[in-house]
DNA sequence: ATCCTTCGTTGGAACGGTCCAATTAGTATG
DNA sequence: CATACTAATTGGACCGTTCCAACGAAGGAT
């Protein structure tokens, strides 16, 4: 083991002929000639040459890697974003060196550091929890993308989103449509995205002329939270429940079953966000889906963009979110109350 | 934006010093006086200084970066052991960096090898799909560890796994204990895992005197493959399933559902695996659980002592799963048949 | 035969750090 | 006050690439 890895000197010293014409050979470049090539090719194969990544990205001053920063890998949410972001990345010869902050956001700035001694050539940030000058600072020194969020704008930095207060009115129409008025949110708790979708719940409301109707629980993006907020909720005698993010919904569904009630016969129970156990047919749950490859997808386009235009003005996407209806969500019962 | 990053030349020059001085003090050597380390500290703040871990890597022949490879981001049981591995490594002044291979196996290869040409000190493959050969050649090179898997042994390579027979032991011995003697085994398809888990199985239902009832259905991994050996199982009357992991377990149990049947009263399910999801209320899936973060946590300390220690003979730790009641097991029915 | 081109090839200077050997400054000793 | 140390500082080689300027060889045109 490890008697020292070849480098491009031991593969120009077999093959006889200068590093240099190693390099450019190794490179595609057409002005080797054929012959060369070959003669290179096979001693590298021999030796099991492999460049130094390390060693080319001093020299070229390009790492050809991209920083990605995962909020949190439990969340199904945000690995599906990531797997976005890796198959694009990849087709354009990037890297992605991945860090997760864990539930310590002092240290969600300590590995964007670390990223940026690696000396990545942009940043994805799928979802953060840093204040805004921070990230302000840092999306003035290097290519940034934010993707879920887009309360912050900075010079250098795009966000992609879906629309989060377009989806909740999907959900909203989507229950009345099906004869519901007493419809009850049930909050994510204090973060941008769920203000948005509360927002978007209110003017939804306003809209079929149910502002009498409007109640907010507040609650949190958890199973547990989703349980305690809808047994709250159950006081109100709702018939349905908008509920901020698809696992507080499945918690939600458990209470509201705990209470003897069914869904969606008695109550119906529509979440937010699209993963993908939502579709397990044991959950099988009426969901607003967020098109969350396609938005690790763009982030990724948008970055590759911007590290080739550093000057683009920012962009921030809203990709649409649709409505999926599976089994949670049902007529309102008649004569409810 | 971009007037190319400060080096340590920069902060030197700024402080009136040498770059040697200035790479002395800022790793912290005690051979710098007090008062040339505070002038350089305070020039480094000024300008933002922020070492290139390239150019260090390429200088120390270390890159401090252990290489991580998961087979599926959409699988929580990987996300759950990264999450041990990354606190871990971290702690140890280790980066990692983090690759997929999608649904490519060969992919999977050309990953490994980017991986290794930013020359990882180390490599971390939780799960995978290769060859034997090319994993013990990539073992030869770099150390390596296998978590989950524990089929193939080679020098220079570590496995962590859970013992997959002792686990499938447990859920058979709860069943069993459970007055339930029907007792069948939806399997997970083609794979070294699933294969122990029979094993175990198989032994425990022997070792209950039950030869006769042992009952193998074919399955996969999957909530589809999950809910379709179901439905063939389900013609053979039994009591119980012992599903090959919780994904799959949750597909089985909508099957028996949509049979008309009740869980656990007609029918007990027991998973494997022990994914965080499987807590949340509305599953509630009795399964076998696997230390995830633990796993994690041992294979990076395995990595990083073989770092240290290249030459240490092969580890294949194994570590204890546990069953988990929850509650879609109960007590086996009456008079069954 | 001489001069241009073109093609293929090469030496060597970066890139931004680390670290060793050598040098200088500072302090204590006789 | 020279001497011997120790402490603090420095120049420069090196890590493995890329890339540029320069070079030799081989034709082609004159």
């Amino acid at each position: 083991m490890s008697a020292t890895r070849p480098t491009i000197h031991d593969v120009a010293s077999r093959a006889g002929m200068s590093k240099s014409l190693v390099s450019l050979a190794l490179s595609g470049s057409p002005k080797v000639s054929e012959k060369s090539r070959l003669r290179i090719e096979q001693a590298a194969a021999e030796l099991g040459y492999r460049p130094n990544a390390a060693a080319r990205s001093l020299s070229i001053r390009r790492s050809r890697t991209i920083g990605v920063l995962i909020l949190d890998l439990h969340n199904p949410v945000f690995a599906e974003i990531l797997d976005g972001v890796q198959t694009e990345v990849r087709q354009h010869g990037f890297s992605t060196m991945l860090v997760t902050g864990g539930d310590n956001p002092t240290l969600e700035q300590a590995e964007i550091e670390t990223l940026r001694e690696f000396q990545v050539e942009g940043l994805i940030l799928i979802s953060h929890r840093l204040p805004t000058d921070v990230l302000r600072s840092i999306a003035a020194e290097v290519p940034t993308v934010v993707v879920t969020r887009d309360d912050i704008s900075a010079p250098g930095m795009d966000t992609v989103s879906n629309d989060d207060v377009a989806g909740a009115r999907l959900a909203v129409d989507h229950l009345v449509g099906l004869g519901h008025s007493r419809i009850v949110y049930l909050s994510g708790g204090d973060n941008p995205v769920s203000h948005l979708r509360a927002t978007g719940y209110r003017a939804a409301m306003s809209a079929h002329g149910l502002d009498d109707q409007i109640q907010i629980v507040p609650g949190g993006l958890t199973d547990a939270t989703g349980y305690r907020a809808a047994e709250a909720a159950l006081g109100l005698k709702p018939t349905a429940l908008f509920v901020a993010n698809d696992i507080a919904a499945i918690g939600a569904i458990a209470a509201v079953e705990n209470a003897g009630l069914r869904v969606p016969e008695d109550i119906s129970v529509i979440g937010y966000d699209g993963i993908s156990l939502g579709g397990l047919r044991r959950v099988n749950l009426t969901t607003i889906g967020q098109p969350l490859a396609e938005l690790g997808h763009r982030a990724a386009e948008r970055i590759l963009h911007r590290i080739s235009h550093p000057d683009t003005t920012p962009n921030r996407d809203h990709l649409v979110a649709q409505l999926r209806v599976r089994g949670t969500t049902g007529p309102a019962p008649i004569t409810p109350s």
